[in-house]
DNA sequence: GGCATAAGTTTAGCCGCACAACAAATGACG
DNA sequence: CGTCATTTGTTGTGCGGCTAAACTTATGCC
């Protein structure tokens, strides 16, 4: 999902075109404002490079200069530079019980939002997707005419999306099955003028938010577990989301965890697996499974121990293929994440080959309600950091 | 594995040192010699300046023109460029019943070669790294004397290795434990003033030969099963080993195929295992297995028929998880392949949920005998390629 | 022997970065 | 209050590396 070019020949222009991404990553990644003689210092470049670079992207209103304030120390005051709110991405989701639109710009800012809940399971592709690009309109309207740039959009959608722009495969809980997106949109949109969004999976694009939540607090290598109504994992790498092929990685719901009875993972740990087998209705909210297991209900409890030992085993799995050092429980598993912390750290500890030399934490997600929401403006977001010029936003 | 720099800024250097690398894997991957035009035609470069860096690339003996030939049509006839046997790499390995030494010119070819048998089970490291040691003086000797350089070594071992430089963690089968490998090796070769190899797992670096293999005939993202005597895999995308956080990936030898029992993989289709359930001796090659199959064997066939269900159950989850589109079988499973392949390619159409649309092809390897020493040779080939002025070889 | 064709080289020009000198804006200190 | 040290940001100057276009070299064809 980056547009990086790394195949073709290198010119003159390719040296700016990654010093420009180089120096914008750095103002957008810095927690506090910095000055072009930070960024010099920070990546190596002259500060003569980096303040001709700077020009360039606060001309594209990439970048903003805020008033120099005198530091306490000698010398000239250094001029901050922050992230400007004139370049925005957005985010777009259909899951299985609401569809959402989230605006965010390059300092993470949510500057506009609609979450709409419904039922979507079993639904019409067309008409959910009239829906979304209605919401779309109602919501990023008012901010582009505030004048402000949109750099693209990107739509999470839980299911195997052929990558970016390829047709959605199978939506198993949606009920959707070889659908068109982008030119079922397209009939709703194409008089706007916007770009058509990427296409991407929830959980990817759920990681990518946490991976920028996680960005200041430790190791940015992890499995991000996306317990929705199915389970969907994503595996991250020194930050950056692994899609795979074909943008089809982390399918772990169908693992199987029982050879002689072809169980799979969702079976036993999924959000209906788990009520049916505590005894719950199947309509109950989490929270019901957390308040009964912490009422000490033992057909809750030994329900909850066997989905954290499916899961553990799952995820050991995982650890042992793909070699991360921490899983990140999200969606609904993050809510019951410490009724499933024991059962699931003890197999991991047990199956995972390498876990005396790096032992696999377990940690809850912290990227906040709808995270994919999130990661697909942060997708659109990250392509122009990546190349502002091949992204069009910057100029040459 | 790989010493593209990605993370500082761009110079002038950083061009050159691209494009040296851009022209010279274009001539090294070419099937037959091509030109200075061919390649500027390929890689969108000028002529003038394909000249240029090929000048630059046959001075540091990386290339070779040959004598022109006429073409069978109008114009100046092209000089032919190859890889020139000036530059090699050194495959080391240490497996369970042998060690060996391999060297590798850039086109592939061995100059040399050499691979003691033996069995090195609970064997003491200090002592076959000793051998090691000096079987590699014998074979690399008279190449450098020959007036090569020696560009690197690369040393293959059967377990953990952590990434890179750092220690042997742990190799099951060899009883080795914490093995500072790097230390005791100085200790036996300094004065021949050889770099230090760098280290890897046997499976990922048999992946690079076979990768290398497959570089015509079809498409390069696959899941490498390496079957010696414990299982183990790696995963190679459009042609680059994932070596993952530590250099830890593809351990699916400890994958738990059944939840109650915690069986795992290695314990239905590891070599000894599949050799104990078909009531044949421990000691016996692998051909009498497929022997006793073909004259219809029924505990045989039946032992085969399960290690194939765990095989392809452990394999189809690997494929969910990372995503590939082939499944290559080496080692003693390429052997036995015709015998695993119904149950196989059974469990991954059912377990795959990407398989309807992307079905999962198992074929056999190709990489040859001993493929890790290929591939370690290659490692240290490939770093070359893709920064021949950061490996040293060629100058600025 | 001219002519078309293609490979490789030479020359001029431009782009982008480093380097160094310089201007600007502040605090420290007598 | 004035000078100096200090730091930021800008302005030339030079150089490396690529493109573009003209030029040279070497062949086949008529």
């Amino acid at each position: 999902m980056s547009t990086a070019a790394v195949g073709g020949p290198a010119r003159q222009e390719s040296l700016r075109h990654r010093n420009l991404g180089l120096v914008l990553r750095h103002v957008v990644d810095a927690p506090r404002p910095v000055s072009r003689a930070d960024v010099a210092a920070a990546t190596g470049l002259t500060r003569a490079t980096v303040s001709a670079l700077v020009d360039r992207l606060v001309e594209a209103r990439l970048l903003a200069e805020l008033a120099p304030v005198a530091a306490q120390r000698a010398g000239r005051p250094a001029v901050p530079l922050v992230p400007s709110g004139g370049v925005v991405g957005v985010g777009l989701e259909v899951n299985v019980d609401y569809l959402g639109v989230r605006v965010l710009d390059l300092a993470g800012t949510v500057l506009a939002e609609e979450v709409r809940h419904g039922d979507f399971r079993r639904s019409d592709p067309a008409d959910v997707l009239r829906a979304l690009a209605a919401l779309e309109r109602d919501v990023v309207g008012p901010v582009r005419a505030g004048g402000v740039t949109v750099a693209g959009s990107a739509l999470a959608l839980p299911g195997l999306v052929d990558r970016i722009t390829g047709p959605l495969r199978v939506a198993p809980n949606l009920g959707w099955r070889d659908v068109d997106v982008l030119a079922l949109l397209a009939g709703h949109e194409a008089s706007d003028g916007v770009l058509a969004p990427w296409l991407g999976n929830e959980a990817n694009l759920a990681a990518r938010a946490e991976a920028r939540a996680r960005r200041e607090t430790g190791p940015s290598s992890f499995v991000y577990v996306s317990g929705e109504v199915g389970i969907g994992a994503a595996i991250v790498l020194d930050g950056a989301i692994f899609p795979g092929r074909h943008g089809w990685s982390g399918e772990i719901g169908h693992t199987v965890v029982d050879l002689a009875g072809g169980v799979t993972l969702e079976s036993l740990a999924g959000q209906d697996a788990i009520l049916a087998r505590a005894g719950l209705p199947r309509e109950s909210p989490v929270r019901a499974l957390c308040d009964a297991a912490d009422a000490g209900d033992a057909q809750v409890l030994e329900a909850l121990a066997v989905a954290g030992r499916a899961l553990g085993v799952a995820l050991a799995n995982v650890v042992n293929i793909v070699d991360v050092e921490e899983v990140v429980l999200g969606g609904t598993h993050a809510v019951l994440a410490e009724h499933l912390r024991a059962p699931l750290e003890d197999a991991l500890a047990r199956h995972v080959i390498a876990a005396p030399w790096a032992p696999v934490e377990v940690v809850v997600a912290q990227a906040g309600a709808f995270p994919a929401l999130t990661g697909a403006a942060l997708a659109v977001l990250q392509a122009v950091v990546d190349d502002p010029v091949a992204s069009g936003v910057a100029v040459g």
